[in-house]
DNA sequence: TTGAAAGCGCTACCAT
DNA sequence: ATGGTAGCGCTTTCAA
């Protein structure tokens, strides 16, 4: 029986064949299209098939191929809404691809990551896509990953054998910084996350980086870590405030965000100050999520190609099936920077 | 082979039980904790497991037992964000009862809702969880779903042997055209969905029967109904706020949207014409997204117990798998409205 | 408590 | 092009 509360077994194979009067081989060899001619036999079993309502038993299937067409996603979190877009694409481009998606969260916590790899791994996926969500402890979890191909997305974690793709992060920062120079800025402040993973190391130091190409000023109390919650950015606005008013200094012309939500938490604060943005400080944000598109002022920002990085990590899985002479890509795809109001 | 690169297949059941001597049976009793004694047999092979990394295999598991312990949602939209955090939640939920999730979005198109249902079914998922997309046309492929549970959440299709569970919409729409009353509303506009979904009927449906029972004054020019999109909602706005001014008359006193998304866009499209919300016309959203709380002004809305929900939806199918004399629930939880600033 | 063995539904090999 | 059949890795029944 299955899971089931009203009696009838799902019909399998072999009933389809009975009704048929054909073997299960040929019947097999017709519902995965090994078979080109179209005669009676072919009509036959499609019939039986409609009659029985026969949908097949993907265990199965995956048993005795070993192979599941099913693919692991696994991002830090869904409902930020970068990830669900990145989800949503993922989706998107794994059915179209005739597999399916096992999507699971690892709530930024490595043990829950390696769990979910681990369970991922038991369930013959042919492939992991990953947002890893710690560039260091993520990596002993990835390293599991020796069998299928494991492609990691936007953050990365330093090893061998797997892909990579995402946007150039140092870009996206020059992209950044160059239009605040550009404006006029001379003191800019940063609101990251100190999360361990690559995109909060690569934002702070290619800021500091291009920060200074440009002769800009930034002060150590002006980089604030913790992470990428709309709570942190309107905090940290709180303390580069009241750092500021307690001194007797000014704000900084300019605070560059690690990614949107922060960035929404920054005007929020800034709104309640009185404080006019772009006017009196200027804010930018990072990802393009819709919610930047609609605030007030509404954001600029670095937006990534969601759709095509999600193709590429797909294809990348596939790619990777055939094992002669495989290498191994690191796929940097151009950030655009999206000019809106609020820098 | 799996899909593999790199040699050596997975250990199976097999190999461990060969490892430390004894039989198969004995391994899979000692391994899905049907044997309570730990003595030397236990060590034995819990010693090989780890040597081995033995993981299991999930297909063959699965095609024995009749069952997946993998549960399928389907969603509208990763990308809505109150479907997003929808999905978070029953990650949590299921992942908690040692189940996983294959998250599938039907991306409101009937059709693909069909075929990944075929496809959930085929996979043999112990239940399906579904926000259905079409209040007339999911009916077909719920009706599909006869030998697992079917879990209906927020919208619902019409049929007699499926749970449901959500928000009690009128109650919702009663607190919302309440509020607005208090606030000394005169004359309301809606904007919502044409979708057929059960949703945005209620919605309208409820909306008009409150505004009626408070002798506030709706018209027919001022119910405009599209989709749940930004979009709409600035579009929807700009087709009142013109045809008002065509005839010269006057704004309504609010705009009650069937959701955040909309509401949003009804904010953005006023702030453009420099209205002033609330106090040139108050709106009101519904579902109480992250980004109804950062919006300028904030906006007034209802909140669903989302985690409730989630964490129900799979106890209900938990339930339906015990077949004695199941009986089906229709659960409305209780929403809440959350007054901002925008109404 | 243990082991032997059947068999879940399917695919692919081998022979025809 | 077709049919017979072995066997994927596991759980569970049956006997000991």
């Amino acid at each position: 029986m299955m899971t089931d509360c009203s009696g009838e077994n799902a019909p399998s194979l072999i009933d389809v064949a009975k009704r048929s009067h054909v073997s299960t081989a040929t019947v097999s060899r017709i519902l995965s299209g090994k078979r080109t001619k179209n005669d009676a036999t072919q009509q036959a079993v499609r019939k039986a098939v409609n009659e029985l309502h026969y949908r097949g038993n993907f265990a199965a299937r995956a048993l005795r191929r070993d192979r599941s067409d099913t693919i692991g996603v696994i991002v830090p979190q869904i409902s930020n809404p970068f990830f669900a877009s990145l989800a949503e694409e993922l989706e998107h481009a794994i059915n179209a691809s005739n597999q399916e998606m096992l999507l699971c969260a690892s709530h930024m916590d490595p043990k829950l990551e390696r769990e979910r790899i681990v369970s991922l791994l038991a369930r013959n996926v042919s492939g992991i896509i990953i947002v890893p969500c710690d560039e260091k402890q993520s990596l002993e979890a990835c390293q599991m990953v020796s069998q299928i191909p494991l492609v990691q997305v936007d953050q990365r974690v330093d090893m061998e054998d797997s892909d990579w793709i995402g946007i150039d992060d140092t870009k996206a920062m020059k992209l950044i910084v160059n239009h605040l120079a550009e404006q006029g800025v001379n003191t800019l402040a940063f609101i990251g996350s100190s999360i361990n993973n690559s995109s909060a190391h690569n934002r702070l130091n290619n800021f500091n980086e291009q920060a200074l190409s440009h002769g800009l000023s930034v002060r150590p109390e002006w980089q604030l870590l913790n992470d990428y919650s709309v709570d942190w950015g309107r905090e940290a606005t709180k303390q580069i405030f009241e750092s500021s008013r307690a001194r007797n200094e000014s704000m900084p012309d300019a605070i560059v965000c690690a990614n949107d939500l922060i960035a929404l938490g920054v005007l929020d604060f800034l709104r309640a100050k009185r404080l006019s943005v772009p006017n009196d400080i200027m804010v930018t944000g990072f990802d393009d999520t819709l919610y930047g598109r609609l605030s007030e002022p509404s954001l600029t920002t670095i937006a990534h190609p969601v759709a095509r990085i999600a193709e590429e990590a797909v294809r990348l899985i596939a790619l990777s099936h055939n094992p002669s002479a495989r290498t191994y890509s690191q796929i940097a795809l151009m950030p655009k920077l999206i000019v809106r109001e609020s820098a």
